[in-house]
DNA sequence: CGACTGCTTGAAGAAATTCAATTTACGTGG
DNA sequence: CCACGTAAATTGAATTTCTTCAAGCAGTCG
């Protein structure tokens, strides 16, 4: 269940419970809530992988770096999600807090060790991997194939779905972040959501950053949204 | 163990039980052999996900197509590879064979049973989901950050490492096939194959479509590939 | 208050695409 | 067996898209 507070804007989980990973043939108890601060490193790549995460507030990127600090966010984390699941010993990615964030902790070793008595956790965790694989393919087609237009838009509506209740889609990232999402400059951003102003697709709201938007033709912004 | 061939110079399997999803606590027992000629679909997006697959002999690409047509590949399986691996009911790509290719092939139901009483092969869905996963990061950053040279090069030590046992690296694909792997278009991967080939990099051997080539100077490419 | 950051916009430039033409091999059919 | 048509790859020239560079504006924070 979202809960949507006037204080902060984000969704928000009550609980751990509300989740993919609990309701399996026995509940699963995360270690503990941590709450990073906007900016704050959660794991590097490469750093042994000790823990499994889940969203209770906040946003999370994951992203990779060239040597010559190209970097490209491969996912943003948003409340409910369960980002850290790996195979081998080591993350391939780092993940950073992009606004403040509380997260929930499981040890990894006691997910596995538990897994390999119950089918249904270990059922849940192959679902969990094969949806961020299903996501990571339709990243690869939209960094692939298609124009900076339709890139925001496809931005804009997996955000509305994401972490919209209302009509209004706030943000948590900046530009910079959305540009290294989907494969583009943040100039090339700024002049793709300008350009769907001027065409009445949507429109800001008061904040100051302009990352409060509104959606005002949904059936248009789809239109740019190929399948 | 891989065999190289006079006759075809693609890579062969002798038989499912050297691979990834053999070797658990109880053997699996493949449904049987399949054979694909070129361009023959094996399973299209949407389709209800019956089988898992396993290349013995051939090469598959497995792609996205926006609905004006424009195609996005998002892996080539090539022997020894297991695809077609799925949460839900359906397959969300569609795969093609890329030359004439033998495939062996499992009822799904029969592997989901299977692994709901055994652990070892359970962590080996999860492993192979996501080695899929960071593959797919891996062409995340590749279509996001890097430009039409490095693509190349990095697809071509990809290659070089997936399909050759000599030094000659013998392509199943096309260029068009090349590019849509890579989010380009046919001309830049083939200037920049040229290009490379100025540069005293790789070398075309004899073979008429120019998909057989030797890498000359492997320190040079690596220098491309940025990590 | 002033420096700073994040966002936007404009102009110039670069990279990749599009359009066009050529080459080469290959298969079909006279 | 050769001629013709087709398909794949390459190369060049023109064009488009996106990036880079530069400037300005608004809000925030010390």
């Amino acid at each position: 269940m979202l809960v949507r507070t006037a204080a902060d804007q984000m969704p928000r989980l009550n609980s751990p419970s509300e989740t993919a990973l609990a309701g399996g043939s026995s509940p699963i108890y995360w270690m503990g809530e941590f709450t990073y601060k906007r900016d704050a490193e959660i794991y590097g790549e490469k750093e042994p992988a000790e823990y499994v995460y889940q969203v209770k507030a906040g946003a999370v990127r994951s992203y990779k770096l060239l040597s010559d600090g190209r970097r490209q966010i491969g996912a943003f984390h948003l409340p409910g999600d369960i980002f850290g699941l790996t195979d081998g010993e080591a993350h391939w990615f780092t993940t950073e807090a992009v606004i403040d964030t509380t997260l929930w902790l499981l040890k990894r070793r006691s997910l596995e060790t538990e897994a390999r008595a119950d089918s249904i956790l270990s059922r849940r965790l192959i679902s969990i991997t094969t949806r961020n694989l299903q996501h990571a393919e339709d990243h690869v087609l939209l960094l692939g194939r298609k124009v900076a237009l339709e890139k925001v838009a496809t931005f804009l509506i997996e955000m509305d779905k994401r972490l919209t209740s209302a009509d209004v889609i706030t943000l948590p990232m900046g530009r910079r972040d959305i540009a290294d999402y989907l494969g583009l400059t943040v100039e090339t951003v700024s002049r793709s959501l300008s350009q769907l102003g001027r065409a009445g697709i949507l429109t800001f709201i008061g904040d100051t950053h302009h990352r409060e938007i509104t959606i005002l033709d949904r059936t248009q912004l789809l239109s740019l949204d190929l399948q």
